[in-house]
RNA sequence: GGGCCGGUAGCUCAAUGGUAGAGCACUGCCCUUUUAAGGCAGGGGUUCUGGGUUCGAGUCCCAGCCGGCUCACCA
């Protein structure tokens, strides 16, 4: 980079490096034949006492990165990482021959190398390799970061993310434990009956949610495409065409502000299940947060931003009722849930609102009654929701996918779940009426038309496919990234995303 | 995009407007069971960038760049 010290350790580097190579090591050798993993000798090794490791002096051979180095004359110790473990590495002068030795002596905080000898215990107990072999296997020409407290700087851990991972043994948990997490998911599902598909990322039409795309074009097309804000109606096809119970894990791309709860693209888990409406998926989602719970944390119960969390109950409330529950305090007059049964009262209450609040909630003009409605709700509740909580009964106008319920046409059969203030989930019964669903996207049209760009788009073919008979069937959608976030503790979406979307780095 | 906060050695951090420092890392020497190893001696700075105020700026002011938080956008 354009840092003119980095340059000189690095030189120095460089010149070991060259060194290393008179001695007679190959500086980037194509392999090594590790007989363990650092983890694995942990596993087989740690509770073995001394006599019995010095009874047998079984050669092992493993192979890492070099943590620490505590030279002492014609002997020394070094930590070497890999797997997430470390294990100490003993090396004498009379025990690996004076090449070696010097190879020892050359070492950088950084290096791989492999280490070929006998597990024994120290003076002090630890676990140590006494190497009779060093082989180099990779030069680092870079200076680590601090060896105690690691990386601290967010900036250069989310752009230089395999410096986190090295240093940072919590980075390197996370996401093993996202990993998991998607295990679970998969499992879970794959146990229920369901098969795992995989649908466009780039669609001529983007549906499926109501967000802003980002644009992309086909050459040899000639064509505009579009990167996918939701797989939905794709995975609703699936539906017509037969597959009962259909999943996908993959990216969804919104090109939307970021925020400690938004990245450009994330990861969504989507599922689809013939006969089952909105309730019967309240019912799969507990079960599936459970597992997920049970599988990766072993326990229900975890802290999450301080506050101790349970998957253990969840709540159900409708949105109404979620306003009345936690409508503020300092406010003067406060609403009943019968008070909205007018849908036009609800811009009485957000004056209400507005009165008491220090930050208003700003509507335009023409704002429809569902979508005020669905303001003042999250204004009110949304970051109040810390328990796992089911939020029902969402607004037709802000619902163009979802069956509305049979006793009141205004609202439909959908469910949000909130956890730890953060939606985490948004399922629905899904609208399998070809008729009303162009009664749905011609609503949308008329907003796009009034200039709002992430209303929904007609798909026609959307509506040709429900026009041979869609199964009535649930649908829902679960932010992987968010549900990492809850089981990793972690208080930013950058946290539990290998590389968060960044301003790209300035080149000097 | 608005508001607030931040950017000092490779890293973690100090420094009333008055000589820019420590620990780790690095270099040399000593040390064959140490572990934040130890001892002795050293090297290393465009204080994010560009202006301004001042006898004097890491510090104060303005602009910009990058980041964090937050609000808005997002449903």
């Amino acid at each position: 980079m354009h840092d003119h010290k980095q340059d000189e350790l690095s030189l120095q580097r460089q010149k070991k490096l060259a060194t290393i190579r008179e001695l007679g090591y190959e500086c980037y050798p194509h392999k090594y034949e590790p007989t363990h993993t650092i983890p694995q000798i942990l596993a087989e090794y740690s509770s073995r006492p001394a006599e019995e490791l010095e009874e047998q002096r079984a050669t092992v051979r493993v192979a890492g990165r070099v943590m620490t180095i505590r030279p002492h004359g014609k002997a020394g110790f070094a930590h070497v990482a890999g797997g997430g473990k470390r294990l100490q590495v003993y090396v004498r002068l009379d025990a690996v021959g004076e090449r070696a030795f010097e190879l020892y002596q050359l070492l950088d905080l950084g290096d791989v190398i492999g280490v070929e000898g006998y597990l024994f215990r120290t003076r002090t107990g630890e676990l140590t390799i006494h190497a009779s072999r060093l082989d180099f296997l990779a030069k680092s020409l870079l200076p680590l970061p601090e060896k105690w407290h690691g990386l601290a700087d967010l900036e250069i851990r989310h752009r230089q993310r395999y410096l986190d991972l090295m240093v940072n043994d919590e980075a390197r948990q996370v996401f093993e434990r996202r990993s998991a997490v998607v295990r679970a998911l998969r499992a879970f599902l794959d146990s229920e009956g369901y098969i795992e598909v995989e649908t466009p990322m780039m669609q001529p039409i983007p549906g499926g949610a109501l967000a802003r795309p980002f644009i992309t074009h086909h050459n040899a097309l000639d064509l505009d495409l579009y990167l996918r804000v939701a797989p939905e109606l794709y995975l609703k096809r699936l539906l017509v065409g037969g597959f009962d119970r259909v999943y996908e894990i993959n990216r969804n791309f919104r090109n939307e502000g970021i925020s400690t709860q938004h990245n450009p693209e994330f990861t969504m888990l989507e599922f689809y299940q013939c006969y089952a409406d909105y309730l019967d998926l309240m019912d799969l989602t507990e079960r599936l947060l459970r597992h997920v719970a049970q599988s990766v944390l072993g326990k229900l119960e975890f802290e999450f931003e301080g506050r101790a969390l349970s998957f253990q109950q969840f709540r159900r409330m409708t949105m109404k009722e979620a306003i009345v529950e936690y409508w503020p305090a300092a406010a003067t007059s406060r609403p009943r849930v019968e008070d909205f049964s007018d849908p036009r009262a609800v811009f009485r209450w957000v004056e209400a609102y507005n009165q008491a609040a220090q930050e208003p909630i700003a509507l335009g003009a023409d704002t429809p009654a569902g979508l005020a409605l669905q303001e003042l709700f999250e204004t009110v509740a949304e970051d109040r929701l810390i328990q796992p909580t089911f939020v029902l009964d969402y607004p037709l106008e802000v619902s163009p996918l979802s069956k509305q319920k049979a006793d009141d046409p205004n609202f439909v059969e959908r469910f949000e779940l909130y956890i730890g203030g953060m939606e985490v989930a948004n399922a629905f019964s899904e609208l399998n009426d070809p008729q009303e669903q162009r009664d749905r996207f011609n609503y949308q049209q008329m907003l796009r038309e009034k200039g709002d760009l992430s209303a929904h788009a007609i798909d026609e073919d959307y509506i040709r496919a429900l026009s041979y008979g869609m199964p009535p069937a649930g649908g829902e959608g679960v932010g992987v990234d968010r549900l990492t976030m809850l089981l990793t503790n972690s208080p930013s979406i950058r946290d539990v995303i290998l590389f968060p979307l960044l301003r790209p780095e300035k080149t000097a």
